[in-house]
RNA sequence: GGGCGAUUAGCUCAGUGGUUAGAGCGCUCCCCUCACACGGGAGAGGCCCAAGGUUCAAGUCCUUGAUCGCCCA
């Protein structure tokens, strides 16, 4: 409960003890998250007006845990949501799991064989049970990590791919897609992982590079003394061979088209053919053709109508079609074939080769291409119109350059094998005949049964024959098809929910680049199939897709097990904070590229985070003080009310440190605005970093500490006032990206009684900081820019005079304009205080050197003149090389000035820029040279 | 083979044609000053991969090349 949390309004300041001087986000990071689920602050409303931002989660794998990968996507997702939240929009981010098939039935099974059980042994109904068991032990770990993140989604709203309302919508949508003649079934070659025992579809098949060896194998051409030779580089597929190619251009081979060659070690024959397909320039331009084992073979087979000869098993063993190589492995029987061939003397020669070969992207065996009957889904309609929607941009797509890859993409693909040789998923709603009738469920109804969905309205007889001996078919459907239908199963379709109505489309889909393929893609297209609505705006699942990058290790490699580099974002955000992570991730997430992270960059936004937590201490340790001295509660400083009429002046005039710092403070909200609009985070994450370290901590508190501990009330009331109405503003524009330490500090200022005002609750319900455009103060901000850089020369020359830090001592300073003079005069005891200095003699003459370092800008020369033991040699260095820059930049500009075509072409406010910023050079430029003349001569005089 | 991206400080990276190209970390020097040593202050450190081109103006746009990486076939 908040309640539960220190509560400034309420209690008086938060006393010393629960100040450490160290801030330890252990300490409060859990609380907070759990208060967050549990007051369900961040449920949505369907019923509100105005705006609405929705996004759902990517749906992490039931059975996984949070990686790195996830903390980035998280954060963006995160960082964005809590910023529309606090914009007022209506926000949702719907969270929740796929039930990722392959994958969880792998571990499954891994977890059997430790018990040497098998899967076939335990039977179907049995290892499904098992499975939900194992959901039900490890599924729990994914949603604890994400509310440790504080990923601010609706958990009411938690959905999971095999929830009985999901499994329907898949129901839904593979009938709908069947009927319109969208999914077929048929015997085509697919690939095949002999360890899964599963088709694949081709984005679940990866290339690697592999080192293997081109095998030339002679074949002897029937009744002649000819022979032809091909090469291969999987000679044991020979054995299904039923034909031999060559390119109908081919004059080497013309001769011999049409006729039969004698298929070694099967003593088969099988005709030569010519075929257009067939590279001339590969190996000796003649190929054995295979259609029940490679895909372009299988392409082949069915333009020539060769017979398909598959000649393994499901598990990638030779078969009774391999004859006396049945029961083999399929690369025993590789060594075997090679050996047999060799001592026939049909081996003609064997190359090294390397190739790409296709591996299972879950368990990486080498995939075999096989011939078999599954389910496809008809991608040609779906994907014209999904890149329809991308071209005409109803979908934007960020960074832009994925655009055309995504439409690309579109253009070649192929159909979709959607069915999967799996226990685990949604069973394909299709019941067989023994007559080989093939009848559809009636409807997409489910029935629950022991808590899980299975569909409810069977055929009751066959469409073919009227028979009544049906039994479902056996394969599950890819889990890519189910998450396709995300956006839409998640809000409750097929059904017309509030839901569905409020936040469908969604606005904005954050997922990494490497599954563009296989779940963007597929989303834009089935849901823009399914969706209701008119047109193609209603129906597109998301209207913008940012694509985030991935994270590398320091050096920028790629993180992978075997590597060791991989790092858990559990364990990093036990040691540093979650706020750190996060905040180090979106600092680092510029779009369009990778991310190296490093534990150095942590440790520094942890400083960060230790930073505002220590500027908060100074703020209530130093209010107690004041309080007691002053009679005056905090809430009279820095109630809600108080605050927002903020910035208040001190006697007649806002002070110039507190029009300076609300100026700021604008233009950080506009620049965070604007970048978070557009993805780039990074930009937004740096504003709030420089403005709360260098602004806020660096500059205004040291300014201020003075006025908030002066005896007159009308100088420390309204310092007191304009400080935490800055501070609470910047705790709220930080709040996106540190949720955790932001919350804690905020409650520690009074706030609105949350029975009156339930956004009271959460800085994560208040308002994002609005830049009022009446803090812009362009006067205010020179100004102070000129007294910083007096500041920075006084303490330039203190640092070149090795002066001791406590010792003050007395600088001349030579203003330029009576302007410069006022400004640095009325302000003079900051300049004393910041930079050390015991006075500041204001001279109208020109600083001799010779007695003391100098430092200059165009408007002021300051000096200080200290002891006689000025090192003059480094003064000496220094001025020369400035005076070499100066002389560089000089130059440039004198020859774009004294360009007629350049004055004539630029635009004249750059002409007047150039001219401005020339003369302002040229005198630093005189003032440096004259000293550095006076320095030199008076190095001569002294060295003899 | 096709496509995409990168090349900027010691490292990792920002940089939206127009001041003297920035940040974080690291490095050097001084300081445990009553919010913070997870700190403060002051510094050093760049032929922006190469060569051409466009432009009044190029780190930024174009072409070519080199090197590295990714995706697809």
């Amino acid at each position: 409960m908040p309640g539960d949390s220190p509560r400034a309004s309420s209690k008086g300041t938060p006393q010393g003890a629960e100040f450490p001087k160290v801030y330890e986000p252990g300490l409060i990071e859990p609380r907070w998250a759990k208060t967050w689920v549990d007051e369900q602050f961040f449920r949505a409303d369907p019923g509100a007006s105005g705006a609405v931002f929705s996004i759902v989660i990517p749906p992490p794998n039931v059975t996984g845990y949070i990686h790195i990968g996830h903390m980035l996507e998280h954060t963006q997702i995160d960082v964005l949501t809590r910023w529309h939240r606090m914009r007022g929009e209506s926000t949702l981010w719907l969270p929740g799991m796929d039930h990722a098939g392959i994958s969880t039935q792998v571990v499954v099974e891994r977890e059997l064989a430790k018990q040497n059980v098998t899967r076939k042994a335990l039977g179907r109904e049995e290892f499904e049970r098992r499975v939900w068991d194992w959901k039900e032990h490890s599924g729990g770990t994914i949603k604890k990590q994400m509310i440790r993140l504080g990923d601010s989604c609706d958990w009411s709203r938690e959905r999971f791919t095999l929830d009985p309302p999901l499994y329907r919508a898949v129901l839904e949508a593979f009938l709908r897609l069947y009927r319109e003649g969208l999914i077929y079934r048929g015997r085509y070659i697919v690939n095949w992982c002999p360890r899964c025992q599963t088709a694949l579809s081709d984005l679940e098949t990866v290339h690697e590079e592999r080192h293997g060896h081109l095998w030339h194998i002679r074949y002897p051409v029937v009744s002649s003394s000819q022979s032809l030779v091909v090469a291969t580089t999987r000679p044991e597929t020979m054995l299904g061979d039923t034909a031999v190619a060559v390119n109908p251009e081919d004059e080497r081979y013309k001769h011999l088209v049409g006729k039969t060659v004698l298929l070694p070690l099967m003593n088969r024959e099988i005709p030569v053919i010519a075929d257009a397909a067939v590279d001339r320039e590969f190996g000796t331009g003649a190929v054995k053709v295979t259609p029940a084992h490679d895909p372009n073979d299988f392409e082949m087979g069915r333009r020539h109508k060769l017979p398909e000869v598959d000649v393994m098993t499901e598990e990638g063993r030779m078969n009774a079609n391999a004859g006396t190589y049945a029961g083999l492995d399929r690369f025993e029987a590789r060594k075997r074939v090679v050996a047999d061939l060799e001592s026939q003397g049909l081996l003609v020669k064997v190359d090294d080769h390397t190739l790409a070969v296709g591996v299972c992207d879950r368990c990486k065996t080498v995939v075999e291409p096989r011939v078999s009957t599954q389910w496809f889904c008809k991608m040609r309609p779906l994907a014209d119109a999904a890149a329809e929607a991308v071209e005409q941009g109803q979908i934007r797509i960020v960074p832009d350059n994925q655009r055309k890859i995504f439409t690309d993409w579109l253009a070649n693909i192929r159909d979709w094998c959607i069915s999967r040789q799996l226990w685990w998923g949604h069973r394909i709603p299709i019941w067989h005949c023994p007559c080989g009738g093939i009848t559809p469920a009636r409807d997409s109804r489910v029935v629950i049964v022991d808590g899980r969905a299975l569909p409810a309205s069977p055929p009751e007889k066959c469409a073919k024959c009227g028979g009544g001996k049906l039994e479902q078919d056996r394969d599950v459907l890819d889990t890519w098809f189910s998450s396709g239908l995300w956006p839409l199963s998640t809000l409750g379709w097929p059904d017309d929910t509030p839901d569905l109505r409020a936040f469908y489309p969604t606005t904005l889909l954050i997922s990494g680049y490497d599954i563009l393929f296989f779940w963007d893609a597929r989303m834009v297209m089935l849901c823009l199939h399914l969706a209701p609505g008119k047109t193609t705006a209603e129906r597109i699942p998301f209207r913008t897709l940012y694509l985030h990058s991935l994270v590398r290790d320091a050096q920028g490699q790629k993180m992978s097990k075997m590597r060791g580099n991989v790092v858990d974002p559990l364990e990093w955000m036990e040691r540093y904070g979650t706020d750190a992570l996060r905040f180090t991730l979106a600092i680092k997430a510029a779009p369009g590229t990778d991310i190296a992270l490093s534990e150095e960059a942590v440790l520094g936004y942890r400083a960060f985070a230790n930073k505002i937590w220590n500027a908060a201490r100074f703020v209530f340790m130093n209010l107690e003080k004041f309080q007691s001295a002053a009679g005056m509660s905090i809430e009279e400083l820095a109630a809600p009310e108080v605050r927002a009429a903020a910035p208040y002046p001190a006697g007649k005039e806002v002070s110039l440190a507190d029009r300076w710092i609300f100026s700021r403070l604008a233009e950080a909200i506009a620049t965070i605005d604007d970048a978070l609009e557009s993805f780039r985070f990074h930009e937004a994450a740096h504003i709030v970093y420089h403005f709360f370290w260098g602004d806020f901590c660096d500059w205004y508190i040291e300014w201020v500490k003075p006025a908030t501990a002066d005896a007159n009330r009308d100088v420390a009331v309204p310092a007191w006032r304009n400080l935490f109405a800055v501070f609470e503003a910047a705790l709220r524009l930080l709040h996106p990206f540190m949720p955790f330490l932001t919350e804690e500090l905020w409650h520690r200022l009074p706030q609105r009684a949350p029975e009156k005002d339930k956004k009271a609750r959460s800085i994560a319900l208040q308002p994002f900081p609005r830049p009022a455009p009446q803090w812009s103060d362009l006067d205010a901000e020179q100004e102070v820019k000129l007294l910083q850089e007096v500041i920075v020369a006084a303490r330039n020359v203190r640092a070149e005079l090795k002066l001791d830090a406590k010792h003050r001592v007395a600088a001349d300073f030579a203003p330029a304009t009576t302007a410069v003079r006022a400004v640095v005069e009325n302000n003079s005891g900051l300049i004393l205080r910041l930079a050390t200095l015991s006075d500041l003699n204001f001279s109208d003459a020109k600083l001799e050197p010779t007695s003391g370092p100098v430092r200059s800008t165009a408007d002021f020369d300051l000096r200080i003149a200290y002891g006689d033991t000025v090192e003059l040699g480094a003064e000496l260095a220094r001025l020369r090389k400035e005076k070499e820059r100066l002389a560089r930049d000089l130059e440039s500009k004198q020859n774009r000035l004294a360009d007629e075509t350049f004055r004539s072409r630029a635009p004249a406010e750059i002409v007047r820029q150039l001219e401005a910023t020339f003369a302002e050079r040229r005198l630093e430029f005189e003032k440096l040279t004259e000293r550095l003349a006076q320095l030199e001569a008076d190095d001569r005089h002294r060295a003899p």
